[in-house]
DNA sequence: CCATTCTGACTGACTGTTCAGTCATACACG
DNA sequence: CGTGTATGACTGAACAGTCAGTCAGAATGG
Protein backbone atom coordinates (compact mmCIF):
# COMPACT_ATOMS: atom_id res chain seq x y z
CA UNK A 1 0.00 0.00 0.00
CA UNK A 2 1.75 3.39 -0.98
CA UNK A 3 1.89 6.51 0.64
CA UNK A 4 -0.33 7.95 -1.60
CA UNK A 5 -3.10 5.37 -1.52
CA UNK A 6 -3.60 5.83 2.05
CA UNK A 7 -3.45 9.90 1.77
CA UNK A 8 -6.93 9.59 -0.33
CA UNK A 9 -8.88 8.35 2.59
CA UNK A 10 -10.16 10.11 5.72
CA UNK A 11 -7.94 9.24 7.95
CA UNK A 12 -10.69 8.69 11.22
CA UNK A 13 -12.34 6.67 8.83
CA UNK A 14 -10.16 3.81 7.89
CA UNK A 15 -13.15 2.04 6.73
CA UNK A 16 -15.92 3.20 3.94
CA UNK A 17 -19.29 3.51 4.60
CA UNK A 18 -20.35 0.48 2.89
CA UNK A 19 -17.62 -1.43 4.39
CA UNK A 20 -18.91 -0.45 7.88
CA UNK A 21 -22.56 -1.71 6.85
CA UNK A 22 -21.71 -5.17 6.33
CA UNK A 23 -20.93 -6.35 9.96
CA UNK A 24 -24.41 -4.72 10.78
CA UNK A 25 -25.90 -6.42 7.86
CA UNK A 26 -24.27 -9.82 9.05
CA UNK A 27 -26.08 -8.88 12.52
CA UNK A 28 -29.32 -8.50 11.10
CA UNK A 29 -29.53 -12.07 9.45
CA UNK A 30 -27.89 -13.74 12.07
CA UNK A 31 -30.55 -12.26 14.57
CA UNK A 32 -33.60 -12.46 12.24
CA UNK A 33 -32.53 -15.83 11.64
CA UNK A 34 -32.26 -17.14 14.99
CA UNK A 35 -36.08 -16.23 15.80
CA UNK A 36 -37.11 -18.01 12.65
CA UNK A 37 -35.17 -21.31 13.91
CA UNK A 38 -36.10 -20.64 17.25
CA UNK A 39 -39.27 -20.38 15.96
CA UNK A 40 -40.25 -23.15 13.60
CA UNK A 41 -37.16 -25.67 13.85
CA UNK A 42 -34.57 -25.65 10.79
CA UNK A 43 -36.90 -27.40 8.68
CA UNK A 44 -39.93 -25.50 9.25
CA UNK A 45 -38.12 -22.13 9.05
CA UNK A 46 -38.54 -20.53 5.73
CA UNK A 47 -35.92 -18.10 4.80
CA UNK A 48 -38.16 -15.94 3.01
CA UNK A 49 -39.44 -15.25 6.48
CA UNK A 50 -36.01 -14.15 7.53
CA UNK A 51 -35.21 -12.16 4.56
CA UNK A 52 -38.70 -9.86 5.60
CA UNK A 53 -37.51 -9.83 9.46
CA UNK A 54 -34.28 -8.44 8.61
CA UNK A 55 -35.91 -6.30 6.10
CA UNK A 56 -33.93 -7.77 3.31
CA UNK A 57 -34.23 -9.14 -0.02
CA UNK A 58 -34.02 -12.76 -0.06
CA UNK A 59 -30.61 -12.87 -2.41
CA UNK A 60 -28.60 -10.72 -0.28
CA UNK A 61 -28.85 -13.75 2.31
CA UNK A 62 -27.07 -15.33 -0.45
CA UNK A 63 -24.43 -12.93 -0.43
CA UNK A 64 -23.45 -13.97 3.24
CA UNK A 65 -24.27 -17.44 3.57
CA UNK A 66 -23.93 -20.49 0.79
CA UNK A 67 -26.82 -21.99 1.87
CA UNK A 68 -30.08 -22.71 4.87
CA UNK A 69 -27.46 -25.02 6.83
CA UNK A 70 -24.74 -22.84 6.42
CA UNK A 71 -27.19 -20.04 7.84
CA UNK A 72 -28.23 -21.97 10.76
CA UNK A 73 -24.85 -23.88 11.44
CA UNK A 74 -23.77 -19.87 12.25
CA UNK A 75 -26.30 -18.81 14.12
CA UNK A 76 -25.96 -21.11 16.53
CA UNK A 77 -22.39 -21.11 16.85
CA UNK A 78 -22.32 -17.68 17.14
CA UNK A 79 -24.59 -17.91 20.32
CA UNK A 80 -22.68 -21.12 21.33
CA UNK A 81 -19.28 -19.72 21.42
CA UNK A 82 -20.34 -16.35 23.01
CA UNK A 83 -17.61 -16.04 26.05
CA UNK A 84 -18.39 -17.30 29.05
CA UNK A 85 -16.88 -14.17 30.71
CA UNK A 86 -15.51 -14.20 33.91
CA UNK A 87 -17.47 -17.54 34.87
CA UNK A 88 -14.93 -19.62 36.28
CA UNK A 89 -14.43 -16.11 38.74
CA UNK A 90 -13.14 -16.39 42.32
CA UNK A 91 -12.65 -20.40 43.23
CA UNK A 92 -11.12 -19.19 47.26
CA UNK A 93 -13.73 -19.34 50.09
CA UNK A 94 -15.54 -21.72 51.22
CA UNK A 95 -17.68 -24.05 48.81
CA UNK A 96 -21.20 -23.67 49.81
CA UNK A 97 -21.62 -19.78 48.72
CA UNK A 98 -19.46 -20.40 45.55
CA UNK A 99 -22.44 -22.69 44.41
CA UNK A 100 -24.98 -20.44 45.60
CA UNK A 101 -23.25 -17.49 43.34
CA UNK A 102 -22.89 -20.45 40.74
CA UNK A 103 -26.90 -21.40 40.89
CA UNK A 104 -27.83 -17.73 40.84
CA UNK A 105 -26.07 -17.27 37.70
CA UNK A 106 -27.32 -20.43 36.12
CA UNK A 107 -30.65 -20.03 36.45
CA UNK A 108 -30.69 -16.18 35.54
CA UNK A 109 -28.79 -16.84 32.58
CA UNK A 110 -29.86 -19.84 30.96
CA UNK A 111 -33.35 -21.85 33.19
CA UNK A 112 -34.72 -18.11 32.87
CA UNK A 113 -33.32 -17.07 29.52
CA UNK A 114 -35.80 -17.58 26.81
CA UNK A 115 -33.08 -17.56 24.19
CA UNK A 116 -31.00 -19.78 25.55
CA UNK A 117 -33.97 -22.22 26.03
CA UNK A 118 -34.31 -21.90 22.91
CA UNK A 119 -30.72 -22.59 21.67
CA UNK A 120 -30.89 -26.39 23.49
CA UNK A 121 -34.40 -26.86 21.79
CA UNK A 122 -32.81 -26.55 18.49
CA UNK A 123 -29.27 -28.44 19.50
CA UNK A 124 -31.68 -31.28 21.13
CA UNK A 125 -33.82 -31.47 17.95
CA UNK A 126 -31.23 -31.41 15.53
CA UNK A 127 -28.07 -32.76 16.86
CA UNK A 128 -28.89 -35.32 14.45
CA UNK A 129 -28.41 -33.40 11.26
CA UNK A 130 -25.62 -31.24 12.80
CA UNK A 131 -23.93 -33.27 15.12
CA UNK A 132 -20.27 -30.77 14.89
CA UNK A 133 -22.80 -28.06 16.47
CA UNK A 134 -23.33 -30.22 20.05
CA UNK A 135 -19.47 -31.12 19.84
CA UNK A 136 -18.99 -27.41 19.84
CA UNK A 137 -21.82 -26.47 22.77
CA UNK A 138 -19.82 -29.50 24.24
CA UNK A 139 -16.62 -27.98 24.30
CA UNK A 140 -17.33 -24.35 24.93
CA UNK A 141 -20.15 -24.74 27.28
CA UNK A 142 -20.70 -28.18 28.95
CA UNK A 143 -17.21 -29.38 29.49
CA UNK A 144 -16.01 -26.53 31.26
CA UNK A 145 -19.46 -26.00 33.24
CA UNK A 146 -18.80 -29.64 34.50
CA UNK A 147 -14.88 -28.41 35.32
CA UNK A 148 -16.30 -25.58 37.27
CA UNK A 149 -18.60 -27.70 39.42
CA UNK A 150 -16.33 -30.70 40.42
CA UNK A 151 -13.41 -27.93 41.37
CA UNK A 152 -16.15 -26.46 43.67
CA UNK A 153 -17.41 -29.97 45.00
CA UNK A 154 -13.82 -31.19 44.99
CA UNK A 155 -12.63 -28.14 47.19
CA UNK A 156 -15.31 -28.71 49.66
CA UNK A 157 -14.12 -32.30 50.20
CA UNK A 158 -10.56 -31.34 50.46
CA UNK A 159 -11.19 -28.81 53.23
CA UNK A 160 -13.92 -30.88 54.75
CA UNK A 161 -16.98 -29.01 54.36
CA UNK A 162 -18.37 -31.47 52.31
CA UNK A 163 -18.20 -35.27 52.74
CA UNK A 164 -16.71 -37.82 50.13
CA UNK A 165 -19.26 -37.80 47.23
CA UNK A 166 -20.00 -39.42 44.34
CA UNK A 167 -20.29 -35.99 42.97
CA UNK A 168 -16.74 -35.70 42.34
CA UNK A 169 -17.18 -38.68 39.81
CA UNK A 170 -20.43 -37.23 38.19
CA UNK A 171 -20.78 -33.11 39.09
CA UNK A 172 -23.63 -33.60 36.68
CA UNK A 173 -26.00 -34.65 39.83
CA UNK A 174 -24.87 -30.98 41.00
CA UNK A 175 -26.70 -29.12 38.01
CA UNK A 176 -29.39 -31.71 36.94
CA UNK A 177 -32.38 -30.21 38.69
CA UNK A 178 -31.47 -27.14 36.51
CA UNK A 179 -31.54 -29.08 33.42
CA UNK A 180 -34.76 -30.89 34.34
CA UNK A 181 -36.36 -27.47 34.57
CA UNK A 182 -35.34 -26.25 31.34
CA UNK A 183 -36.90 -29.56 29.53
CA UNK A 184 -40.11 -29.11 31.51
CA UNK A 185 -40.56 -25.51 30.24
CA UNK A 186 -39.98 -26.95 26.46
CA UNK A 187 -41.91 -29.22 27.08
CA UNK A 188 -45.04 -27.62 28.39
CA UNK A 189 -44.42 -23.87 27.88
CA UNK A 190 -46.17 -21.78 30.39
CA UNK A 191 -48.25 -25.16 31.48
CA UNK A 192 -47.85 -26.92 34.33
CA UNK A 193 -45.36 -24.36 35.47
CA UNK A 194 -44.02 -24.57 38.97
CA UNK A 195 -42.45 -21.50 40.95
CA UNK A 196 -38.96 -21.47 39.74
CA UNK A 197 -37.73 -19.08 42.60
CA UNK A 198 -39.17 -21.39 44.84
CA UNK A 199 -37.38 -24.50 42.59
CA UNK A 200 -34.61 -22.70 42.96
CA UNK A 201 -33.80 -22.39 46.20
CA UNK A 202 -34.59 -25.79 47.06
CA UNK A 203 -32.75 -27.29 44.72
CA UNK A 204 -29.49 -25.17 46.32
CA UNK A 205 -30.94 -26.96 50.07
CA UNK A 206 -31.26 -30.58 48.61
CA UNK A 207 -27.89 -30.58 46.83
CA UNK A 208 -26.22 -28.67 49.99
CA UNK A 209 -28.09 -31.55 52.10
CA UNK A 210 -26.60 -34.35 49.55
CA UNK A 211 -22.51 -33.01 50.10
CA UNK A 212 -22.66 -31.34 53.62
CA UNK A 213 -20.55 -33.45 55.79
CA UNK A 214 -23.47 -33.02 59.42
CA UNK A 215 -21.37 -33.63 62.30
CA UNK B 1 -80.68 -60.89 8.70
CA UNK B 2 -82.20 -64.18 8.06
CA UNK B 3 -82.05 -67.90 9.51
CA UNK B 4 -80.87 -68.65 6.27
CA UNK B 5 -77.78 -65.89 6.04
CA UNK B 6 -76.72 -66.66 9.29
CA UNK B 7 -76.39 -70.14 8.16
CA UNK B 8 -74.53 -70.00 5.22
CA UNK B 9 -71.65 -67.89 7.13
CA UNK B 10 -68.69 -70.32 9.23
CA UNK B 11 -69.62 -69.60 12.58
CA UNK B 12 -66.19 -69.59 14.16
CA UNK B 13 -64.67 -66.85 12.03
CA UNK B 14 -66.88 -63.73 12.52
CA UNK B 15 -64.61 -61.60 10.96
CA UNK B 16 -63.29 -62.04 7.49
CA UNK B 17 -60.08 -62.49 6.59
CA UNK B 18 -59.82 -58.81 4.62
CA UNK B 19 -61.12 -57.22 8.32
CA UNK B 20 -58.53 -59.45 10.22
CA UNK B 21 -55.48 -57.88 8.30
CA UNK B 22 -57.07 -54.53 9.12
CA UNK B 23 -56.03 -53.69 12.46
CA UNK B 24 -51.95 -55.38 11.20
CA UNK B 25 -52.17 -52.68 8.12
CA UNK B 26 -52.63 -49.90 11.45
CA UNK B 27 -49.52 -51.45 13.15
CA UNK B 28 -47.27 -51.42 9.81
CA UNK B 29 -48.06 -48.26 9.22
CA UNK B 30 -47.85 -46.81 13.21
CA UNK B 31 -44.24 -49.05 13.48
CA UNK B 32 -42.96 -47.60 9.45
CA UNK B 33 -43.85 -43.96 10.90
CA UNK B 34 -42.48 -43.91 14.21
CA UNK B 35 -38.99 -44.89 12.66
CA UNK B 36 -39.13 -42.32 9.96
CA UNK B 37 -40.41 -39.11 12.62
CA UNK B 38 -37.58 -40.42 14.73
CA UNK B 39 -34.66 -40.60 12.42
CA UNK B 40 -35.97 -37.20 10.83
CA UNK B 41 -38.19 -35.30 12.91
CA UNK B 42 -41.79 -34.16 11.80
CA UNK B 43 -41.14 -31.82 9.05
CA UNK B 44 -38.46 -33.45 7.28
CA UNK B 45 -39.96 -36.76 7.41
CA UNK B 46 -41.47 -38.01 4.03
CA UNK B 47 -44.46 -39.85 3.68
CA UNK B 48 -43.10 -41.86 0.83
CA UNK B 49 -40.55 -43.16 3.31
CA UNK B 50 -42.91 -44.48 5.64
CA UNK B 51 -44.59 -45.84 2.94
CA UNK B 52 -41.94 -47.42 1.43
CA UNK B 53 -40.73 -48.88 5.09
CA UNK B 54 -44.64 -50.35 5.64
CA UNK B 55 -44.26 -52.00 2.41
CA UNK B 56 -47.71 -50.35 0.94
CA UNK B 57 -48.58 -47.46 -1.67
CA UNK B 58 -48.63 -44.08 -0.06
CA UNK B 59 -52.42 -43.56 -1.05
CA UNK B 60 -53.15 -46.48 1.56
CA UNK B 61 -52.02 -44.26 4.18
CA UNK B 62 -54.27 -41.53 3.53
CA UNK B 63 -57.37 -44.62 3.85
CA UNK B 64 -55.89 -44.95 7.83
CA UNK B 65 -55.09 -41.18 8.25
CA UNK B 66 -56.38 -37.74 7.14
CA UNK B 67 -52.68 -36.13 6.76
CA UNK B 68 -49.35 -35.81 7.75
CA UNK B 69 -49.73 -34.36 10.99
CA UNK B 70 -52.99 -36.45 12.16
CA UNK B 71 -50.30 -39.58 11.26
CA UNK B 72 -47.89 -37.39 13.84
CA UNK B 73 -50.13 -37.49 16.61
CA UNK B 74 -51.48 -40.71 16.24
CA UNK B 75 -47.87 -42.43 16.05
CA UNK B 76 -46.82 -40.75 19.74
CA UNK B 77 -49.81 -40.73 21.39
CA UNK B 78 -49.89 -44.43 20.65
CA UNK B 79 -46.81 -44.88 22.52
CA UNK B 80 -47.03 -42.17 25.39
CA UNK B 81 -50.89 -43.95 26.07
CA UNK B 82 -48.93 -47.00 26.83
CA UNK B 83 -50.22 -48.21 29.78
CA UNK B 84 -47.65 -47.64 32.67
CA UNK B 85 -48.69 -51.02 34.19
CA UNK B 86 -47.96 -52.01 37.70
CA UNK B 87 -45.91 -49.06 37.98
CA UNK B 88 -47.17 -47.72 40.91
CA UNK B 89 -46.95 -51.65 42.80
CA UNK B 90 -46.25 -52.46 46.15
CA UNK B 91 -45.95 -48.75 48.05
CA UNK B 92 -44.89 -50.98 51.66
CA UNK B 93 -41.70 -51.56 52.98
CA UNK B 94 -38.86 -49.01 53.51
CA UNK B 95 -38.43 -46.27 51.24
CA UNK B 96 -34.75 -46.79 50.40
CA UNK B 97 -35.15 -49.99 48.55
CA UNK B 98 -38.40 -48.72 46.95
CA UNK B 99 -36.31 -45.94 45.82
CA UNK B 100 -33.31 -48.37 44.26
CA UNK B 101 -36.34 -50.51 42.48
CA UNK B 102 -37.94 -47.33 41.16
CA UNK B 103 -34.57 -46.28 39.57
CA UNK B 104 -33.80 -49.77 38.23
CA UNK B 105 -36.87 -49.69 36.12
CA UNK B 106 -36.66 -45.75 35.05
CA UNK B 107 -32.85 -45.99 33.77
CA UNK B 108 -33.98 -49.91 31.74
CA UNK B 109 -37.49 -48.43 30.81
CA UNK B 110 -36.61 -44.96 29.54
CA UNK B 111 -32.84 -43.51 29.90
CA UNK B 112 -31.17 -46.96 28.50
CA UNK B 113 -34.42 -47.09 26.01
CA UNK B 114 -33.84 -45.91 22.44
CA UNK B 115 -37.51 -45.90 21.84
CA UNK B 116 -38.52 -43.92 25.07
CA UNK B 117 -35.55 -41.16 24.04
CA UNK B 118 -36.81 -40.88 20.39
CA UNK B 119 -40.10 -39.73 21.61
CA UNK B 120 -38.99 -37.30 24.21
CA UNK B 121 -36.88 -35.71 21.17
CA UNK B 122 -39.66 -35.54 19.24
CA UNK B 123 -41.62 -34.08 21.88
CA UNK B 124 -39.57 -31.57 22.84
CA UNK B 125 -38.49 -30.57 19.51
CA UNK B 126 -42.52 -30.51 18.06
CA UNK B 127 -44.16 -29.38 21.38
CA UNK B 128 -44.94 -26.12 19.78
CA UNK B 129 -46.40 -27.30 16.92
CA UNK B 130 -48.28 -30.35 18.91
CA UNK B 131 -49.32 -28.75 22.52
CA UNK B 132 -51.64 -31.53 23.01
CA UNK B 133 -49.26 -34.58 22.43
CA UNK B 134 -46.92 -33.02 25.72
CA UNK B 135 -50.26 -32.61 27.84
CA UNK B 136 -50.86 -36.55 27.41
CA UNK B 137 -47.57 -37.16 27.99
CA UNK B 138 -47.62 -34.79 31.32
CA UNK B 139 -50.85 -36.62 31.85
CA UNK B 140 -50.00 -39.61 31.55
CA UNK B 141 -46.41 -40.49 32.26
CA UNK B 142 -44.90 -37.15 34.26
CA UNK B 143 -47.66 -36.59 36.70
CA UNK B 144 -48.22 -40.20 38.08
CA UNK B 145 -44.37 -40.66 37.89
CA UNK B 146 -44.08 -37.51 39.85
CA UNK B 147 -46.60 -38.60 42.15
CA UNK B 148 -45.20 -42.28 43.15
CA UNK B 149 -41.64 -40.71 43.63
CA UNK B 150 -43.44 -38.05 46.11
CA UNK B 151 -45.39 -40.82 47.78
CA UNK B 152 -41.99 -42.57 48.54
CA UNK B 153 -40.16 -39.85 49.51
CA UNK B 154 -43.63 -38.41 52.20
CA UNK B 155 -43.55 -42.04 53.51
CA UNK B 156 -39.78 -42.17 54.09
CA UNK B 157 -40.33 -38.47 56.20
CA UNK B 158 -43.22 -39.87 58.33
CA UNK B 159 -41.17 -43.12 59.28
CA UNK B 160 -38.44 -41.25 60.22
CA UNK B 161 -36.31 -42.66 57.70
CA UNK B 162 -35.30 -39.87 55.89
CA UNK B 163 -35.55 -35.92 57.40
CA UNK B 164 -37.68 -33.25 55.93
CA UNK B 165 -36.68 -32.34 52.84
CA UNK B 166 -37.44 -30.57 49.77
CA UNK B 167 -37.63 -33.17 47.88
CA UNK B 168 -41.69 -33.18 49.15
CA UNK B 169 -42.38 -30.34 47.37
CA UNK B 170 -39.94 -30.90 44.54
CA UNK B 171 -39.91 -34.60 43.78
CA UNK B 172 -38.20 -33.37 40.33
CA UNK B 173 -34.45 -33.57 42.31
CA UNK B 174 -35.16 -36.97 42.96
CA UNK B 175 -35.64 -38.20 39.29
CA UNK B 176 -33.16 -35.27 37.67
CA UNK B 177 -30.09 -36.85 37.01
CA UNK B 178 -31.96 -39.32 34.99
CA UNK B 179 -33.72 -36.57 32.99
CA UNK B 180 -30.22 -35.04 32.28
CA UNK B 181 -29.00 -38.55 31.16
CA UNK B 182 -31.44 -38.72 28.79
CA UNK B 183 -30.31 -35.11 27.67
CA UNK B 184 -26.71 -35.74 27.45
CA UNK B 185 -27.35 -38.62 24.95
CA UNK B 186 -29.86 -36.60 22.93
CA UNK B 187 -27.41 -33.88 22.61
CA UNK B 188 -24.31 -36.28 22.20
CA UNK B 189 -25.20 -39.81 21.02
CA UNK B 190 -22.43 -42.34 21.56
CA UNK B 191 -19.78 -39.41 22.08
CA UNK B 192 -18.88 -38.07 25.65
CA UNK B 193 -20.37 -41.22 26.21
CA UNK B 194 -20.23 -41.75 30.48
CA UNK B 195 -20.52 -45.22 32.52
CA UNK B 196 -24.73 -45.17 32.79
CA UNK B 197 -24.24 -48.11 35.48
CA UNK B 198 -22.28 -46.38 37.65
CA UNK B 199 -23.83 -43.58 37.23
CA UNK B 200 -27.21 -45.06 38.07
CA UNK B 201 -25.83 -46.22 41.40
CA UNK B 202 -24.18 -43.19 41.67
CA UNK B 203 -27.26 -41.36 41.19
CA UNK B 204 -29.18 -43.68 43.91
CA UNK B 205 -26.69 -42.93 46.18
CA UNK B 206 -26.20 -39.06 45.96
CA UNK B 207 -30.11 -38.91 46.15
CA UNK B 208 -30.06 -40.81 49.44
CA UNK B 209 -27.12 -38.98 51.20
CA UNK B 210 -29.87 -36.09 50.46
CA UNK B 211 -32.98 -37.69 51.68
CA UNK B 212 -30.98 -39.87 54.58
CA UNK B 213 -31.65 -39.10 58.36
CA UNK B 214 -28.25 -39.53 59.43
CA UNK B 215 -28.51 -39.53 63.69
C1' DC C 1 -69.85 -77.33 -5.58
C1' DC C 2 -68.58 -73.93 -9.43
C1' DA C 3 -69.78 -69.51 -11.93
C1' DT C 4 -70.87 -64.76 -11.72
C1' DT C 5 -71.27 -60.43 -9.68
C1' DC C 6 -70.05 -57.22 -6.34
C1' DT C 7 -67.18 -54.77 -3.00
C1' DG C 8 -63.78 -51.93 -1.03
C1' DA C 9 -58.92 -52.16 0.20
C1' DC C 10 -55.12 -50.94 -2.19
C1' DT C 11 -52.30 -48.77 -5.82
C1' DG C 12 -49.20 -45.27 -7.90
C1' DA C 13 -49.17 -41.86 -11.52
C1' DC C 14 -50.57 -37.33 -11.29
C1' DT C 15 -51.46 -32.35 -9.58
C1' DG C 16 -50.79 -28.11 -7.34
C1' DT C 17 -48.05 -25.94 -4.19
C1' DT C 18 -44.23 -24.64 -1.69
C1' DC C 19 -39.67 -23.18 -1.31
C1' DA C 20 -34.35 -23.16 -1.63
C1' DG C 21 -31.44 -21.21 -4.47
C1' DT C 22 -30.28 -18.22 -8.95
C1' DC C 23 -29.47 -14.38 -11.86
C1' DA C 24 -30.49 -10.44 -14.81
C1' DT C 25 -31.20 -5.91 -13.49
C1' DA C 26 -30.99 -1.80 -10.55
C1' DC C 27 -28.62 0.91 -7.44
C1' DA C 28 -25.14 3.54 -4.68
C1' DC C 29 -20.87 5.03 -3.78
C1' DG C 30 -16.38 6.70 -4.80
C1' DC D 1 -18.64 5.51 -15.14
C1' DG D 2 -17.02 1.32 -12.93
C1' DT D 3 -17.21 -1.69 -9.14
C1' DG D 4 -19.20 -3.93 -5.50
C1' DT D 5 -23.77 -4.59 -3.30
C1' DA D 6 -28.76 -5.45 -3.19
C1' DT D 7 -33.04 -6.86 -5.29
C1' DG D 8 -37.01 -9.88 -6.16
C1' DA D 9 -39.06 -12.32 -10.04
C1' DC D 10 -38.04 -16.68 -11.62
C1' DT D 11 -36.86 -21.80 -11.89
C1' DG D 12 -36.72 -26.47 -11.00
C1' DA D 13 -37.03 -29.95 -7.61
C1' DA D 14 -39.37 -32.00 -3.94
C1' DC D 15 -43.36 -33.42 -1.80
C1' DA D 16 -48.25 -33.72 0.46
C1' DG D 17 -52.28 -35.12 -0.90
C1' DT D 18 -55.73 -37.10 -4.74
C1' DC D 19 -58.33 -40.22 -7.48
C1' DA D 20 -59.39 -43.25 -11.43
C1' DG D 21 -58.42 -47.82 -11.89
C1' DT D 22 -57.24 -52.76 -10.27
C1' DC D 23 -58.06 -57.10 -8.28
C1' DA D 24 -58.42 -60.48 -4.31
C1' DG D 25 -61.86 -62.28 -2.05
C1' DA D 26 -66.76 -62.19 -0.34
C1' DA D 27 -71.63 -62.71 -1.55
C1' DT D 28 -75.11 -64.61 -4.50
C1' DG D 29 -77.20 -67.86 -7.55
C1' DG D 30 -77.78 -72.01 -9.86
Amino acid sequence: MTTKELSRRKLPQTVSKREAQKPQRLQQILAAAFEVFAAHGYEAARIDEVAERAGIAKGTIYLYFKGKDQLFRAVVRNLIQKPVDGDAGNLSGRSEPMLRELFARMYARVVLNPKARSIIRLLIAESGKFPQLSDIYHREIIAPGMAVVRQIVMKGVASGEFHKTTAVEFPQFVVAPAVLAIVWRLLHGERHAFDLDAYMKAHLDFVLASLRNEP
